[in-house]
RNA sequence: GCCCCGUUCGUCUAGCGGCCCAGGACGCCGGGUUCUCGAUCCGGAAACAGGGGUUCGAAUCCCUUACGGGGUACCA
């Protein structure tokens, strides 16, 4: 039999992250075995703007590369699948079938009783310390009684007939055997006086449908599970594989991570200062923002957020599987290849993971070094084009300017957003900006400082080749015949080549800059200075 | 309230009765290297939630308390 999971998100126009991890899942246990991933759009009670709200989920899946085999088009229309329509909204016809089938069957019944009743029977058993159960007064189990019922001005929603003794058995495939009470079970409405039905229905029908063989999915369905293999048995489905992960918690918590939850994770020091770069990159960038928009979609627990500062999809889904899953006491790196080769249902934790945004950083950075040169000029492009570092059509020229820099940066590119903090080698000489306080410290605090640099100034210009290795050896001589350190110089030419405290490696800076950029910086920040 | 699920360093985790006075990773602290930053190299602190059992022996099995989470809807 084929693998067939399935992922059920309803539009609401963002992805969360914990929701990735859980699509991952059902992902990589269906692709390992050769088997089909589904996307089912969980779109009952939405209604308008789906299609808006469908996108960004969308494009977070084909972001990441979690390819669906069947759902909905990727530009959110439904496509034409096996099993489709893939919107559940679409499939009410399915839905009342099934609940008329039930009732057929004798496993659900017609329930005339008004929600105000029902309310004041379980409060009185409350007060009363008893646990409710509906002791289905108003239930009608044959056309007589039903009409009767009608006579009084009635109406009818479907109501399963649970057992009330007994218990429900099964196996997770996360947390073992498991076994609930029937008689905790209450005798759940799937279908309302209108005609709609419920999730639960919905849910059972579906995967029967879409011949789903693997329900993974969040803890929080735990509990549900046992009226489900109820309406499954009863309708003779056979039952699928369950699997309940647990939620990602909070930075830092235990609580689930919500997106609604925003401030208090500010909080956090980790997750603000997470926040914090993807501002500034954003506000490099230009990407930024119309607040509103952008408050409820940019920020750490929503995966747009980074795509849009340079993460690596490899390096997020990297994280997220070590995030309640792990293969033995040391492997951490994970390709797509190794993840499908690995993965299993056995080996995620019980135990919520909470989300820990200096780790997803740090295997960003990993993902980062693993990168040849074009790949890093490719994540990182996007980002100097948006802060106009390159044009958008990108000359070979600017190219391969850019291309040297990154270089340059080495590591200190951590995602590829990081590219904006080096727009010292883009800006004009003209424009460059000095930090003052740097320039007074190193320039006009030292009085030797101007002099000693002017003078070396007229060794460069002096220097026929200007590379990493000429300069270098320029500085050297220049050092000793002064008969000074490297250190009572070196500080000043590079706050007055770059502007700025801290940077490349002095030489590295220099060569990228070229002879006449670099002595027309010094020559500003020399005046500057005087 | 009742019913479920969970609990190993700050965080992610290894551990499925002796290999564990608990291993790895991120982070943190100290030091080396270095033209700054970054990187890198050495070193360090840091956990079996509490209490009872079972057993020759428990992080591992059982009970219990505490704490966290979820369900108990004509929400999903």
């Amino acid at each position: 039999m084929t693998v067939r999971t399935r992922f059920a998100p309803s539009p609401t126009g963002y992805l969360h992250i914990g929701g990735v991890r859980t699509a991952l899942f059902n992902w990589l246990l269906a692709k390992q075995a050769g088997g089909q991933f589904i996307l089912r759009i969980d779109d009952t009670d939405s209604g308008r703007n789906v299609e808006e709200a469908l996108l960004p989920i969308l494009n977070g899946f084909k972001w990441l590369g979690l390819d669906w085999d069947e759902g909905p088009n990727v530009d959110g229309t439904d496509s034409a699948g096996p099993h489709g329509p893939y919107f559940q909204s679409q499939r009410g016809e399915l839905y009342k079938a099934a609940a008329a089938k039930l009732l057929e069957s004798g496993h659900a019944y017609r329930d005339y009783a008004k929600p105000e009743e029902l309310q004041e029977l379980r409060t009185a058993a409350e007060k009363a310390g008893e646990k409710f159960v509906y002791d289905r007064r108003w239930m009608a189990e044959t056309d007589e009684q039903a009409a009767a019922f009608e006579a009084e001005g009635r109406s009818a929603v479907v109501r399963l007939k649970m057992p009330r003794k007994g218990k429900c058995e099964f196996t997770d495939e996360i947390r073992g055997d498991l076994e609930f009470a029937w008689g905790e079970e209450a005798d759940h409405v799937i279908q309302r006086a209108d005609g709609s039905c419920l999730y639960h229905l919905a849910n059972v029908v579906d995967d029967h449908e879409m011949q789903i063989t693997h329900v993974v999915r969040a803890i929080e369905h735990l509990p549900n599970t046992p009226r489900q293999i109820f309406i499954a048995l009863s309708l003779g489905y056979d039952l699928p594989t369950y699997a309940h992960v647990p939620f990602v918690a909070e930075p830092g918590g235990t609580a689930k991570l919500s997106k609604r939850k925003l401030e208090k994770y500010l909080k956090n020091k980790d997750f603000a200062s997470l926040c914090n770069a993807g501002n500034e990159i954003a506000a490099k960038a230009g990407l930024l923002p119309d607040e509103e928009n952008n408050s409820a979609t940019f920020n750490p627990v929503i995966v747009d957020f980074y795509r849009e500062i340079g993460f690596l999809p490899d390096a997020v889904l990297n994280y997220l599987l070590l995030l309640g899953w792990s293969l033995d006491d040391s492997t951490e790196d994970f390709d797509r290849e190794a993840m499908l080769k690995h993965f299993s249902l056995g080996r995620v934790n019980k135990a919520p993971a909470s989300f820990d945004p200096q780790k997803l950083v740090a295997f960003q950075a990993r993902w980062m070094a693993k990168l040849s040169d074009d790949e890093k000029l490719a994540s990182c492009l996007p980002f100097m084009q948006k802060a106009g570092f390159v044009s958008v059509s990108a000359r070979e020229d600017e190219i391969a300017h850019a291309t040297r820099v990154l270089s340059a940066a080495d590591d200190r590119i951590k995602m590829g957003g990081d590219a904006l903090n080096f727009d010292d080698f883009f800006t004009a000489d003209s424009d460059l900006k000095f930090d003052e306080a740097v320039i007074q410290k190193r320039l006009v605090k030292d009085e030797e400082a101007i002099r000693r640099l002017q003078n070396f100034r007229e060794q460069l210009a002096a220097l026929e080749e200007f590379t990493v290795e000429s300069t270098e050896q320029c500085l050297k001589q220049f050092v000793e015949s002064e008969g000074i350190k490297f250190n009572a110089i070196i500080h000043a030419l590079r706050v007055s080549t770059t502007g700025r405290a801290v940077g490349f490696g002095m030489f590295d800076t220099l060569a990228l800059l070229g002879k006449e950029r670099c002595l027309a910086r010094i020559d500003r920040a020399i005046e500057l200075a005087s």
